[in-house]
DNA sequence: GAGTGGTCTAGACCACATT
DNA sequence: ATGTGGTCTAGACCACTCC
Protein backbone atom coordinates (compact mmCIF):
# COMPACT_ATOMS: atom_id res chain seq x y z
CA UNK A 1 0.00 0.00 0.00
CA UNK A 2 1.66 3.32 -0.90
CA UNK A 3 0.20 6.56 1.02
CA UNK A 4 -1.12 9.79 -1.22
CA UNK A 5 2.53 11.70 -0.20
CA UNK A 6 4.22 8.79 -2.01
CA UNK A 7 1.87 8.81 -4.54
CA UNK A 8 2.37 12.48 -5.64
CA UNK A 9 6.51 12.77 -4.60
CA UNK A 10 6.63 9.93 -7.02
CA UNK A 11 5.15 11.89 -9.73
CA UNK A 12 7.12 14.78 -8.87
CA UNK A 13 10.17 12.82 -9.73
CA UNK A 14 9.06 11.02 -12.41
CA UNK A 15 7.96 14.74 -14.06
CA UNK A 16 11.74 15.95 -13.37
CA UNK A 17 13.33 12.98 -15.08
CA UNK A 18 11.00 13.53 -18.25
CA UNK A 19 12.76 16.88 -18.01
CA UNK A 20 9.11 18.53 -17.16
CA UNK A 21 11.04 20.70 -15.01
CA UNK A 22 14.10 21.41 -16.39
CA UNK A 23 17.08 21.93 -13.65
CA UNK A 24 16.70 25.07 -12.52
CA UNK A 25 12.94 25.78 -13.48
CA UNK A 26 10.46 26.59 -10.64
CA UNK A 27 7.67 23.44 -9.58
CA UNK A 28 4.09 24.29 -9.89
CA UNK A 29 2.86 26.11 -6.36
CA UNK A 30 1.62 23.52 -3.21
CA UNK A 31 -2.12 24.85 -4.56
CA UNK A 32 -1.73 23.94 -7.72
CA UNK A 33 -0.67 20.59 -6.73
CA UNK A 34 -3.23 20.31 -4.45
CA UNK A 35 -5.89 21.34 -6.68
CA UNK A 36 -4.29 19.06 -9.26
CA UNK A 37 -3.94 15.58 -7.27
CA UNK A 38 -6.72 16.01 -5.60
CA UNK A 39 -4.75 16.19 -1.56
CA UNK A 40 -4.59 18.73 0.73
CA UNK A 41 -1.78 21.53 0.64
CA UNK A 42 -0.24 19.48 4.21
CA UNK A 43 -0.17 15.93 2.01
CA UNK A 44 1.47 18.03 -1.18
CA UNK A 45 3.67 19.65 1.50
CA UNK A 46 5.00 16.29 2.56
CA UNK A 47 5.51 15.45 -0.91
CA UNK A 48 8.02 17.90 -1.73
CA UNK A 49 9.60 17.79 1.53
CA UNK A 50 10.92 13.92 0.36
CA UNK A 51 12.50 15.91 -2.99
CA UNK A 52 13.77 18.18 -0.57
CA UNK A 53 15.79 16.05 1.56
CA UNK A 54 16.60 14.23 -1.50
CA UNK A 55 18.86 17.36 -2.86
CA UNK A 56 16.18 17.76 -5.85
CA UNK A 57 14.59 20.74 -5.02
CA UNK A 58 15.28 23.84 -2.91
CA UNK A 59 12.32 25.89 -1.39
CA UNK A 60 12.32 29.54 0.04
CA UNK A 61 9.54 31.30 1.67
CA UNK A 62 7.58 33.83 -0.38
CA UNK A 63 8.83 32.11 -3.87
CA UNK A 64 7.97 28.72 -5.72
CA UNK A 65 10.41 25.56 -5.32
CA UNK A 66 12.99 25.51 -7.68
CA UNK A 67 14.39 22.25 -9.62
CA UNK A 68 17.94 21.72 -8.26
CA UNK A 69 18.65 18.21 -9.68
CA UNK A 70 17.59 15.47 -11.97
CA UNK A 71 18.95 12.87 -10.28
CA UNK A 72 18.72 12.71 -6.08
CA UNK A 73 21.34 11.66 -3.54
CA UNK A 74 19.71 8.27 -2.82
CA UNK A 75 23.52 7.46 -1.85
CA UNK A 76 24.21 6.34 1.98
CA UNK A 77 22.42 3.22 1.64
CA UNK A 78 25.93 1.76 1.96
CA UNK A 79 25.61 2.81 5.21
CA UNK A 80 22.48 0.87 6.05
CA UNK A 81 23.66 -2.56 4.46
CA UNK A 82 26.63 -3.57 2.04
CA UNK A 83 25.42 -6.15 0.29
CA UNK A 84 21.92 -4.40 -0.63
CA UNK A 85 23.28 -1.56 -1.47
CA UNK A 86 25.63 -3.44 -4.17
CA UNK A 87 22.78 -5.67 -5.30
CA UNK A 88 20.45 -2.28 -5.50
CA UNK A 89 23.05 -0.62 -7.63
CA UNK A 90 23.97 -4.32 -9.59
CA UNK A 91 26.48 -5.28 -8.63
CA UNK A 92 27.79 -8.76 -6.67
CA UNK A 93 28.60 -8.11 -3.61
CA UNK A 94 30.48 -10.97 -1.63
CA UNK A 95 31.68 -11.43 2.20
CA UNK A 96 34.40 -13.55 3.52
CA UNK A 97 34.89 -14.39 7.52
CA UNK A 98 38.85 -13.47 8.25
CA UNK A 99 39.07 -13.32 11.75
CA UNK A 100 36.08 -13.97 14.41
CA UNK A 101 36.43 -14.27 18.44
CA UNK A 102 34.49 -13.50 21.51
CA UNK A 103 36.47 -11.33 24.14
CA UNK A 104 35.21 -8.97 27.07
CA UNK A 105 33.80 -5.90 26.21
CA UNK A 106 36.65 -3.08 26.56
CA UNK A 107 35.10 0.13 28.37
CA UNK A 108 34.67 2.15 25.13
CA UNK A 109 32.55 -0.74 23.69
CA UNK A 110 30.48 -0.87 26.67
CA UNK A 111 29.78 2.92 26.48
CA UNK A 112 29.11 2.38 22.40
CA UNK A 113 26.85 -0.88 22.96
CA UNK A 114 25.33 -0.30 26.57
CA UNK A 115 26.65 -2.64 28.07
CA UNK A 116 27.14 -4.32 31.81
CA UNK A 117 30.91 -4.60 33.15
CA UNK A 118 31.92 -7.95 32.75
CA UNK A 119 29.36 -8.61 29.00
CA UNK A 120 31.36 -10.16 26.28
CA UNK A 121 31.35 -8.88 23.13
CA UNK A 122 32.15 -10.76 19.57
CA UNK A 123 34.63 -9.88 17.27
CA UNK A 124 34.49 -10.35 13.51
CA UNK A 125 36.62 -9.24 11.01
CA UNK A 126 35.18 -9.59 7.17
CA UNK A 127 36.45 -8.85 3.63
CA UNK A 128 33.76 -7.93 1.91
CA UNK A 129 34.05 -7.56 -2.56
CA UNK A 130 32.18 -6.02 -5.03
CA UNK A 131 32.41 -8.01 -8.10
CA UNK A 132 34.89 -10.15 -6.77
CA UNK A 133 37.13 -7.20 -6.05
CA UNK A 134 38.57 -6.66 -2.75
CA UNK A 135 37.03 -3.11 -1.55
CA UNK A 136 36.10 -3.14 2.22
CA UNK A 137 37.76 -4.47 5.12
CA UNK A 138 35.27 -4.38 8.15
CA UNK A 139 36.11 -4.71 11.99
CA UNK A 140 32.54 -5.41 13.79
CA UNK A 141 31.73 -5.55 17.15
CA UNK A 142 27.96 -7.18 17.90
CA UNK A 143 26.39 -7.04 20.97
CA UNK A 144 25.91 -10.07 23.46
CA UNK A 145 22.20 -10.62 21.93
CA UNK A 146 23.01 -11.35 18.56
CA UNK A 147 26.14 -12.73 18.70
CA UNK A 148 24.89 -16.14 19.01
CA UNK A 149 23.31 -15.40 15.79
CA UNK A 150 26.12 -14.10 14.05
CA UNK A 151 28.23 -16.54 14.83
CA UNK A 152 26.39 -19.04 13.20
CA UNK A 153 26.34 -17.69 10.02
CA UNK A 154 28.27 -19.02 7.26
CA UNK A 155 31.72 -17.88 6.59
CA UNK A 156 31.09 -16.15 3.28
CA UNK A 157 27.47 -14.75 4.04
CA UNK A 158 26.36 -11.97 1.40
CA UNK A 159 24.59 -10.27 3.86
CA UNK A 160 24.86 -10.39 7.55
CA UNK A 161 21.67 -7.37 8.01
CA UNK A 162 19.36 -9.41 5.45
CA UNK A 163 20.32 -12.82 7.57
CA UNK A 164 19.38 -11.34 10.85
CA UNK A 165 16.57 -9.85 10.02
CA UNK A 166 15.10 -13.03 8.13
CA UNK A 167 16.15 -15.30 11.24
CA UNK A 168 15.53 -13.23 14.35
CA UNK A 169 13.12 -10.71 12.85
CA UNK A 170 16.50 -7.79 13.94
CA UNK A 171 16.25 -4.52 12.46
CA UNK A 172 19.54 -2.16 11.87
CA UNK A 173 17.27 0.96 11.46
CA UNK A 174 19.83 3.74 13.02
CA UNK A 175 23.15 4.50 12.37
CA UNK A 176 25.60 6.81 13.21
CA UNK A 177 28.64 7.30 11.28
CA UNK A 178 31.79 9.01 11.01
CA UNK A 179 33.89 9.33 8.19
CA UNK A 180 37.63 10.20 7.55
CA UNK A 181 40.64 9.35 5.66
CA UNK A 182 43.70 6.80 7.03
CA UNK A 183 46.30 4.91 6.08
CA UNK A 184 46.56 1.11 5.61
CA UNK A 185 48.43 -0.52 8.13
CA UNK A 186 49.93 -4.16 6.96
CA UNK A 187 47.00 -5.97 7.63
CA UNK A 188 44.54 -3.55 5.71
CA UNK A 189 47.18 -3.16 2.66
CA UNK A 190 47.56 -6.87 2.06
CA UNK A 191 43.68 -8.20 2.54
CA UNK A 192 42.64 -5.04 0.54
CA UNK A 193 45.36 -5.63 -1.73
CA UNK A 194 46.68 -1.91 -1.73
CA UNK A 195 49.85 0.17 -0.91
CA UNK A 196 50.85 -0.03 2.74
CA UNK A 197 50.41 3.87 4.05
CA UNK A 198 48.31 4.31 1.26
CA UNK A 199 44.89 6.50 1.71
CA UNK A 200 41.26 4.51 3.07
CA UNK A 201 38.05 5.62 3.71
CA UNK A 202 36.87 5.08 6.88
CA UNK A 203 33.91 4.83 8.48
CA UNK A 204 33.97 3.89 12.18
CA UNK A 205 29.99 3.34 13.10
CA UNK A 206 27.34 2.38 15.71
CA UNK A 207 24.04 0.63 14.53
CA UNK A 208 20.77 0.15 16.31
CA UNK A 209 17.59 -1.72 16.34
CA UNK A 210 14.10 -0.05 16.15
CA UNK A 211 13.97 0.03 19.70
CA UNK A 212 17.02 1.76 19.88
CA UNK A 213 19.28 -1.04 21.40
CA UNK A 214 22.83 -0.68 19.60
CA UNK A 215 23.74 -4.10 17.91
CA UNK A 216 27.13 -3.33 16.60
CA UNK A 217 29.81 -0.70 16.40
CA UNK A 218 32.64 -1.07 13.58
CA UNK A 219 35.63 0.38 11.38
CA UNK A 220 35.65 0.57 8.15
CA UNK A 221 37.97 0.69 5.34
CA UNK A 222 36.95 1.36 2.23
CA UNK A 223 39.98 1.41 -0.83
CA UNK A 224 40.52 4.54 -2.03
CA UNK A 225 39.06 4.71 -5.84
CA UNK A 226 35.94 2.22 -5.31
CA UNK A 227 33.45 3.65 -3.50
CA UNK A 228 32.33 7.67 -2.48
CA UNK A 229 29.81 9.16 -0.51
CA UNK A 230 27.16 11.18 -1.26
CA UNK A 231 26.07 13.86 1.13
CA UNK A 232 23.25 16.82 0.15
CA UNK A 233 23.54 19.90 2.45
CA UNK A 234 21.05 22.71 2.82
CA UNK A 235 21.28 26.13 4.49
CA UNK A 236 19.08 26.72 7.98
CA UNK A 237 18.13 22.79 7.73
CA UNK A 238 15.08 21.24 6.63
CA UNK A 239 13.06 18.43 7.75
CA UNK A 240 9.71 18.24 9.37
CA UNK A 241 7.04 17.19 10.77
CA UNK A 242 6.19 13.44 9.44
CA UNK A 243 7.54 10.12 8.90
CA UNK A 244 10.01 7.94 9.66
CA UNK A 245 10.01 3.85 9.07
CA UNK A 246 12.50 1.69 10.85
CA UNK A 247 11.03 -1.74 8.43
CA UNK A 248 12.55 -3.48 5.71
CA UNK B 1 11.13 35.62 16.32
CA UNK B 2 11.45 31.92 17.06
CA UNK B 3 8.65 29.34 16.53
CA UNK B 4 6.79 27.67 18.43
CA UNK B 5 8.29 24.17 17.36
CA UNK B 6 11.76 25.27 17.76
CA UNK B 7 10.73 25.89 21.49
CA UNK B 8 9.34 22.52 21.85
CA UNK B 9 12.81 21.06 20.48
CA UNK B 10 14.84 23.29 22.15
CA UNK B 11 12.91 21.64 24.81
CA UNK B 12 13.04 18.52 24.28
CA UNK B 13 17.16 18.62 23.81
CA UNK B 14 17.69 20.42 27.07
CA UNK B 15 15.41 17.87 28.80
CA UNK B 16 17.52 15.22 26.91
CA UNK B 17 20.92 16.89 28.25
CA UNK B 18 19.97 17.14 31.60
CA UNK B 19 19.18 13.23 31.96
CA UNK B 20 15.44 14.03 32.14
CA UNK B 21 15.09 11.59 29.75
CA UNK B 22 18.57 9.32 29.23
CA UNK B 23 19.71 7.26 26.16
CA UNK B 24 17.29 3.93 25.70
CA UNK B 25 14.21 5.59 27.89
CA UNK B 26 11.10 6.39 26.21
CA UNK B 27 9.79 10.44 25.17
CA UNK B 28 6.27 11.43 26.24
CA UNK B 29 3.61 11.15 23.78
CA UNK B 30 2.79 13.71 21.23
CA UNK B 31 -0.79 14.09 23.05
CA UNK B 32 1.53 14.76 26.28
CA UNK B 33 3.87 17.08 24.85
CA UNK B 34 0.83 18.89 23.08
CA UNK B 35 -1.21 19.43 26.47
CA UNK B 36 1.88 20.19 28.08
CA UNK B 37 3.41 22.91 25.98
CA UNK B 38 0.02 23.77 25.02
CA UNK B 39 0.13 23.75 21.44
CA UNK B 40 -1.23 21.16 18.79
CA UNK B 41 -0.03 17.70 17.94
CA UNK B 42 1.10 19.30 14.42
CA UNK B 43 3.46 21.77 16.08
CA UNK B 44 4.65 18.99 18.19
CA UNK B 45 5.40 16.81 15.01
CA UNK B 46 7.55 19.42 13.85
CA UNK B 47 9.62 19.50 16.96
CA UNK B 48 10.28 15.94 17.22
CA UNK B 49 11.47 15.85 13.51
CA UNK B 50 14.14 18.18 14.00
CA UNK B 51 15.24 15.70 16.90
CA UNK B 52 14.85 12.63 14.72
CA UNK B 53 16.57 13.96 11.80
CA UNK B 54 19.68 15.44 14.25
CA UNK B 55 19.56 11.73 14.95
CA UNK B 56 18.61 12.66 18.71
CA UNK B 57 15.60 10.08 18.59
CA UNK B 58 13.89 7.20 16.22
CA UNK B 59 10.00 6.58 15.89
CA UNK B 60 8.31 3.51 15.14
CA UNK B 61 4.57 3.22 14.36
CA UNK B 62 2.76 2.33 17.68
CA UNK B 63 5.57 2.97 19.91
CA UNK B 64 6.80 5.74 21.83
CA UNK B 65 9.99 7.61 20.39
CA UNK B 66 12.98 6.39 21.66
CA UNK B 67 16.33 8.44 22.62
CA UNK B 68 19.09 7.25 20.78
CA UNK B 69 21.85 9.72 21.44
CA UNK B 70 22.52 12.86 23.78
CA UNK B 71 24.68 14.79 21.20
CA UNK B 72 22.84 15.29 18.05
CA UNK B 73 25.44 14.87 14.74
CA UNK B 74 25.09 18.68 13.99
CA UNK B 75 28.12 18.04 12.15
CA UNK B 76 28.58 18.98 8.22
CA UNK B 77 28.42 22.82 9.15
CA UNK B 78 32.23 21.86 7.63
CA UNK B 79 30.97 21.95 4.25
CA UNK B 80 28.36 24.96 4.59
CA UNK B 81 31.85 27.35 5.59
CA UNK B 82 34.79 26.01 7.13
CA UNK B 83 35.91 29.51 9.09
CA UNK B 84 31.79 29.74 10.41
CA UNK B 85 32.13 25.94 11.51
CA UNK B 86 35.94 26.66 13.03
CA UNK B 87 34.56 30.08 15.15
CA UNK B 88 31.45 28.08 16.20
CA UNK B 89 33.33 25.10 17.42
CA UNK B 90 36.09 27.78 18.82
CA UNK B 91 39.04 27.09 16.52
CA UNK B 92 40.64 30.27 14.80
CA UNK B 93 40.38 29.79 10.87
CA UNK B 94 42.63 30.66 8.27
CA UNK B 95 42.83 31.34 4.79
CA UNK B 96 45.98 32.20 2.30
CA UNK B 97 45.53 32.40 -1.77
CA UNK B 98 48.46 30.23 -3.72
CA UNK B 99 46.81 30.91 -6.83
CA UNK B 100 44.13 32.76 -8.87
CA UNK B 101 43.45 32.89 -12.70
CA UNK B 102 40.66 33.39 -15.10
CA UNK B 103 40.13 30.63 -17.98
CA UNK B 104 37.27 29.04 -19.89
CA UNK B 105 35.03 26.83 -18.55
CA UNK B 106 36.12 23.37 -19.69
CA UNK B 107 32.69 20.95 -20.68
CA UNK B 108 32.43 19.62 -17.43
CA UNK B 109 32.59 23.04 -15.70
CA UNK B 110 30.22 24.24 -17.83
CA UNK B 111 28.10 21.30 -16.72
CA UNK B 112 28.13 21.59 -13.31
CA UNK B 113 27.63 25.62 -13.33
CA UNK B 114 25.14 25.32 -15.82
CA UNK B 115 27.33 28.07 -18.27
CA UNK B 116 27.06 28.85 -21.63
CA UNK B 117 29.63 27.82 -24.03
CA UNK B 118 32.34 30.06 -23.97
CA UNK B 119 31.85 31.53 -20.55
CA UNK B 120 34.98 32.60 -18.73
CA UNK B 121 35.58 31.28 -14.98
CA UNK B 122 37.79 32.02 -11.75
CA UNK B 123 39.90 29.52 -10.92
CA UNK B 124 40.92 30.04 -6.83
CA UNK B 125 43.37 27.62 -5.01
CA UNK B 126 43.27 28.34 -1.24
CA UNK B 127 45.40 26.94 1.55
CA UNK B 128 43.22 26.95 4.83
CA UNK B 129 43.99 26.14 8.48
CA UNK B 130 42.74 25.60 11.71
CA UNK B 131 44.78 27.63 14.92
CA UNK B 132 47.53 28.40 11.76
CA UNK B 133 48.11 24.61 11.15
CA UNK B 134 47.64 23.35 7.50
CA UNK B 135 43.92 21.59 7.56
CA UNK B 136 42.88 21.93 3.49
CA UNK B 137 43.95 22.68 0.48
CA UNK B 138 40.63 24.13 -1.94
CA UNK B 139 41.02 24.38 -5.15
CA UNK B 140 37.45 26.15 -6.33
CA UNK B 141 36.36 27.04 -9.59
CA UNK B 142 33.85 30.34 -9.25
CA UNK B 143 30.96 31.18 -11.42
CA UNK B 144 31.26 34.28 -14.26
CA UNK B 145 28.89 36.13 -11.80
CA UNK B 146 30.83 36.31 -8.77
CA UNK B 147 34.11 36.08 -10.38
CA UNK B 148 34.82 40.26 -9.85
CA UNK B 149 33.86 40.20 -6.46
CA UNK B 150 35.99 36.87 -5.57
CA UNK B 151 38.91 38.62 -7.07
CA UNK B 152 38.51 41.47 -5.49
CA UNK B 153 38.82 39.68 -2.05
CA UNK B 154 42.22 40.32 0.15
CA UNK B 155 44.12 37.20 -0.44
CA UNK B 156 44.09 36.34 3.11
CA UNK B 157 40.31 36.68 3.52
CA UNK B 158 38.93 34.35 6.26
CA UNK B 159 35.51 33.69 4.94
CA UNK B 160 34.62 33.74 1.26
CA UNK B 161 31.09 32.93 2.02
CA UNK B 162 30.76 35.84 4.85
CA UNK B 163 32.10 38.20 2.37
CA UNK B 164 30.02 37.35 -0.09
CA UNK B 165 26.94 37.56 1.76
CA UNK B 166 27.86 40.92 3.34
CA UNK B 167 29.05 42.30 0.07
CA UNK B 168 26.71 41.08 -2.52
CA UNK B 169 23.72 39.22 -0.41
CA UNK B 170 24.52 36.16 -1.89
CA UNK B 171 23.82 33.05 -0.30
CA UNK B 172 25.74 30.00 -0.08
CA UNK B 173 22.61 27.89 0.22
CA UNK B 174 22.33 24.40 -1.16
CA UNK B 175 25.82 21.97 -1.33
CA UNK B 176 26.15 18.60 -3.03
CA UNK B 177 29.23 17.08 -2.05
CA UNK B 178 30.74 13.92 -2.74
CA UNK B 179 33.28 12.07 -0.23
CA UNK B 180 36.48 10.13 -1.12
CA UNK B 181 39.62 9.15 0.62
CA UNK B 182 42.78 9.76 -2.44
CA UNK B 183 46.69 10.23 -2.19
CA UNK B 184 48.15 13.31 -1.98
CA UNK B 185 49.71 14.61 -4.73
CA UNK B 186 53.46 16.80 -5.01
CA UNK B 187 51.45 20.12 -4.64
CA UNK B 188 49.34 18.45 -1.84
CA UNK B 189 51.74 17.22 0.33
CA UNK B 190 54.06 19.87 0.10
CA UNK B 191 51.48 22.95 1.15
CA UNK B 192 49.38 20.32 3.65
CA UNK B 193 52.84 19.57 5.32
CA UNK B 194 52.24 15.66 4.91
CA UNK B 195 53.40 12.46 3.46
CA UNK B 196 53.40 12.14 -0.68
CA UNK B 197 51.36 9.39 -1.77
CA UNK B 198 49.44 9.76 2.02
CA UNK B 199 46.05 9.87 2.44
CA UNK B 200 43.96 12.78 2.30
CA UNK B 201 39.81 13.50 2.39
CA UNK B 202 38.65 14.76 -0.27
CA UNK B 203 35.49 16.67 -1.02
CA UNK B 204 34.07 17.61 -4.69
CA UNK B 205 31.31 20.01 -4.11
CA UNK B 206 28.59 21.57 -6.12
CA UNK B 207 27.49 24.88 -4.13
CA UNK B 208 24.29 26.90 -5.36
CA UNK B 209 22.61 30.14 -4.49
CA UNK B 210 19.05 30.20 -2.52
CA UNK B 211 18.12 30.54 -5.98
CA UNK B 212 19.03 27.39 -7.21
CA UNK B 213 21.94 29.06 -9.31
CA UNK B 214 24.98 27.34 -9.19
CA UNK B 215 27.65 29.69 -7.37
CA UNK B 216 30.75 27.44 -6.94
CA UNK B 217 32.42 23.78 -7.75
CA UNK B 218 35.51 22.97 -5.60
CA UNK B 219 37.96 19.75 -4.78
CA UNK B 220 38.74 19.73 -1.14
CA UNK B 221 41.38 17.77 0.44
CA UNK B 222 41.76 17.33 4.05
CA UNK B 223 44.34 16.69 6.02
CA UNK B 224 43.99 12.97 7.70
CA UNK B 225 43.19 13.12 11.26
CA UNK B 226 42.17 16.59 11.47
CA UNK B 227 38.40 16.72 10.74
CA UNK B 228 36.25 13.57 10.11
CA UNK B 229 32.41 13.68 9.23
CA UNK B 230 29.61 12.84 10.89
CA UNK B 231 25.93 11.30 9.36
CA UNK B 232 22.98 9.78 10.93
CA UNK B 233 21.34 7.43 9.16
CA UNK B 234 17.71 6.42 9.88
CA UNK B 235 16.46 3.54 7.71
CA UNK B 236 13.04 4.07 5.23
CA UNK B 237 14.18 7.09 4.98
CA UNK B 238 12.72 10.05 6.82
CA UNK B 239 11.53 13.88 6.95
CA UNK B 240 8.52 15.53 5.95
CA UNK B 241 6.91 18.58 5.22
CA UNK B 242 8.05 21.41 6.76
CA UNK B 243 10.67 23.90 6.79
CA UNK B 244 13.53 24.92 4.66
CA UNK B 245 15.16 28.58 5.54
CA UNK B 246 17.58 29.67 3.03
CA UNK B 247 19.23 32.52 5.01
CA UNK B 248 22.06 33.28 7.04
C1' DG C 1 -8.23 -3.16 23.67
C1' DA C 2 -5.98 1.03 24.82
C1' DG C 3 -2.55 3.91 23.35
C1' DT C 4 0.78 5.44 19.98
C1' DG C 5 2.63 7.32 15.89
C1' DG C 6 1.59 7.94 10.63
C1' DT C 7 -1.61 9.99 7.30
C1' DC C 8 -4.89 13.34 5.77
C1' DT C 9 -8.11 17.32 5.74
C1' DA C 10 -9.69 22.20 5.76
C1' DG C 11 -9.25 25.90 7.43
C1' DA C 12 -6.35 30.32 9.22
C1' DC C 13 -2.63 33.80 9.67
C1' DC C 14 1.97 35.56 8.77
C1' DA C 15 6.59 36.68 6.48
C1' DC C 16 8.40 37.07 2.46
C1' DA C 17 9.39 37.44 -2.92
C1' DT C 18 7.81 39.07 -6.95
C1' DT C 19 5.17 42.22 -9.91
C1' DA D 1 -1.00 44.06 -4.29
C1' DT D 2 -0.85 39.37 -5.10
C1' DG D 3 0.82 35.03 -4.46
C1' DT D 4 3.98 31.97 -2.28
C1' DG D 5 5.81 29.08 1.23
C1' DG D 6 6.18 28.63 6.59
C1' DT D 7 3.50 28.06 10.86
C1' DC D 8 -0.34 26.50 13.53
C1' DT D 9 -4.86 24.49 14.76
C1' DA D 10 -8.47 20.90 15.56
C1' DG D 11 -10.30 17.54 14.10
C1' DA D 12 -10.43 12.46 11.85
C1' DC D 13 -9.06 7.66 10.62
C1' DC D 14 -5.77 3.90 10.31
C1' DA D 15 -1.76 0.63 11.35
C1' DC D 16 0.77 -0.67 14.61
C1' DT D 17 2.86 -1.95 19.55
C1' DC D 18 2.21 -3.32 23.81
C1' DC D 19 -0.08 -5.37 27.54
Amino acid sequence: MTTRHEEIAAALRHAIDQGEFPVGSSLPSENELAARHGASRGTVRQAVAALTAEGRIGSRQGARRVVLSTQGSQNFGVLRSFAQWARAAGRRPSGLVIDQHRAPATPQERLQLRLRPGAEVLHVMRLRGLDSEPVLLERTVYAPWIADTVEALPSDCESVVSALYEREGIVFAYGEHEIDAVSAGKQDAELLGTRRGGPLLRVRRTTSSSAGRPLECADDRYRAGTLSFSVFNAIGANLTPVAGKPHD
